[in-house]
DNA sequence: GCCGTTTTCGGCCCGACTGTTTTCAGTCG
């Protein structure tokens, strides 16, 4: 995969492209980023588009025409772009590394190697330890300061944070800001609204009329480990977890359009801009306004969709992924919502690796609204787990028709476990007990470092055994530690519509697997999906909204999804 | 360098904040 490094290349030749002053290069800088911006967000590897249709098919894709076709091609068949180096040797600076500084653009970048020969982080901190920076014109203390901090920060931080970690965080925030009475109402946006698996920075938009009050609480909160700006309008903190976070004081007359615009993607709202532009109209974060600068609409988000000629988008749909066509063609898909869930099938208890008993895990499913859960441990070959042997599972399951029995109807537990499948394919149980079950979770946990052909025959046994009803979290991916094990998911989707196996979207922060490109890629097939939270304690519940967000982003509908259907419908479609 | 129901030439999303300026450039999202 090819992507993330032509993108590197493309935003770097911009970065050099900056530092010429002619017009015409503004422009050129911005049509190299668009195109690394296109490449990075692109769903599948780039050499697969440029194989299966040449340039053509690569000047098919949204800001690449034939020039940046044609250097995307060299790569490919060379391994270099000449542009690139020949640029490079004018300028040889690591700006991927250096503009990722706080106050570091490609031209600060140029200028810190023409005085300085500064070249990198490493050359960067030298200057700043012996005090070079401060005396360089354009530069000065607070920027020597502010370079220092954010390298200590980007040292500190990975850039992101899951969402399972920043959204609690934000609702956290959101929820002090109402309770010191200076906003009226407050919301979330940008990339947690839109429910991105992971975040690189929190915004927050406020309704209110003491704004100099507001930051002034804002920035004060314990939560806060640094001011990086503040104004009136916008502030912006760095979070002692290590997490940026935006609050901005909107007029509430301007809500509608402030959501919209702080929501993004960026790639999404550019697009949308355009065509308030076509339409004669422009837009901003304050409204929709017409050729004489007269304020069309700007409470609603959704009256703003409507004046451009477009269906309101799901924030989760807004990436720039095909949903502004359907908008327009007012054919967007019609997806899962959050309350639709009716139950939750895959979920463990203290008799492997959970922290709560079966007991405090049905309370739990009751108070979270559930009407259905499967309680699914892990078989004897996780070990690190305490995984159950046969005879343990047939003991378990005499306790859960005890339990059946006592929840009278308020909750109903499935039989089930989830079961490794093993290095050959084959599952870790035997038949017969497998055979108990309503719902069998079939999942890898080891020996992930296969190649493609043999991951696949392996998943692709274990979906054909006859014996499973769900394949759990497909590409083993753990976001930010774990990269997917190689497998095809093509085809690990065609055994499943063949063999009626349910594919998992595992809701677990940290995996959230499939994820919302695989999704769209295997909903292709005739499959069910079950969104599940993988509960490990009796909190875990709450990881479903984060399965569900990515399903939305995956476009998925909840006619697709097993745990959408009330219990004896949803047995139905487990026992094919 | 890209792109087209205003255009194959002449446009290109848009505004806030900061620091170092003395009216603005650079950066950011």
């Amino acid at each position: 995969m090819e992507n993330k490094r032509l993108a590197e290349l493309f935003d770097e030749i911009a970065d050099m492209l900056t530092i010429k002053e002619t017009a015409s290069s503004k422009f050129e800088v911005r049509a190299y980023r668009k195109a690394a911006l296109t490449i990075s967000s692109l769903q599948e590897p780039i050499e697969d588009v440029y194989e299966k249709g040449g340039v053509a098919a690569l000047m098919e894709l949204p800001g690449v025409g034939k020039g940046i076709a044609g250097k995307i091609e060299e790569y490919l068949k060379t391994g270099r772009i000449r542009k690139y180096a020949e640029l490079k040797k004018t300028y040889p600076i690591d700006f991927t590394q250096l503009t990722q500084l706080e106050g570091m653009g490609a031209k600060r970048a140029v200028l810190l190697y023409k005085k300085l020969r500064i070249k990198n982080i490493d050359d960067l901190k030298k200057a700043i330890s012996s005090h070079k920076i401060r005396d360089l014109e354009g530069f000065g203390e607070k920027s020597e300061q502010q370079f220092e901090k954010s390298i200590e920060i980007l040292g500190a931080s990975r850039g992101r944070l899951l969402l399972g970690t920043a959204l609690p965080a934000a609702e956290d925030i959101v929820k002090k800001i109402k309770g010191s009475g200076l906003a009226k109402e407050v919301f979330i946006a940008g990339s947690t609204r839109r429910m991105r698996e992971t975040v690189g920075d929190i915004d927050i938009l406020a309704l209110s009329n003491k704004p100099e009050e507001l930051m002034d609480f804002f920035t004060k909160l314990a939560d806060v480990q640094s001011v990086i700006s503040k104004g009136p309008t916008k502030t912006t903190v760095w979070l002692g977890m290590g997490l940026s976070c935006d609050l901005r004081v909107i007029d509430p007359k301007s809500i509608g359009a402030a959501l919209q615009y702080f929501t993004g993607s960026k790639d999404h709202n550019i697009r949308v801009r355009e065509i308030a532009i076509r339409k004669g109209y422009k837009l901003n974060e304050y409204g929709l306004y017409d050729r004489k600068g007269k304020l069309i609409e700007s409470k609603s988000e959704d009256v703003i969709y409507k004046k451009l000629g477009m269906q309101w988008v799901p924030p989760e749909m807004r990436e720039s992924r095909g949903e502004i066509a359907l908008a327009q063609e007012g054919r967007l898909p019609e997806i899962i919502g959050y309350g639709d869930l009716h139950g939750d099938l895959h979920t463990h208890t203290k008799e492997t690796d959970g922290n709560a008993s079966l007991d405090e895990m049905a309370e739990a499913a009751i108070a979270h609204g559930l009407k259905y859960i499967a309680t699914t441990n892990h078989t004897k070959s996780a070990r690190i787990a305490h995984g159950m042997d046969d005879a343990h599972f047939n003991s378990f399951f005499r306790k859960v028709d005890e339990l059946n029995e006592k929840l009278e109807g308020r909750l109903t537990i499935l039989k089930g476990a989830e079961i490794d499948i093993l290095k050959d394919g084959s599952l870790d149980l035997e038949k017969k007990t497998i055979q108990q079950m309503d719902c069998a979770i079939a999942s890898v946990h080891s020996n992930f470092n296969m190649g493609r052909e043999e991951m696949t025959r392996r998943v692709i046994k274990a979906i054909e055994s006859g014996y499973i009803h769900i394949l759990g979290h497909p590409t083993g991916r753990e976001i930010m530690e774990r990269e997917p094990y190689e497998i095809d998911l093509e085809k690990v989707a065609e055994a499943a519509e063949r063999s009626n196996v349910i594919l998992e979207i595992n809701s677990q922060p940290s995996r959230l697997d499939l994820n919302d490109t695989n999704i769209m890629l295997v909903s292709k097939y005739k499959v069910m999906f079950a969104i599940d939270s993988d509960s490990h304690s009796t909190n875990d519940y709450d990881f479903l909204k984060y399965g569900i967000g990515t399903a939305r982003r995956g476009w998925l509908g909840k006619e697709r999804v097993v745990n959408a259907l009330p219990l004896e419908k949803a047995k139905r479609v487990l026992s094919k």
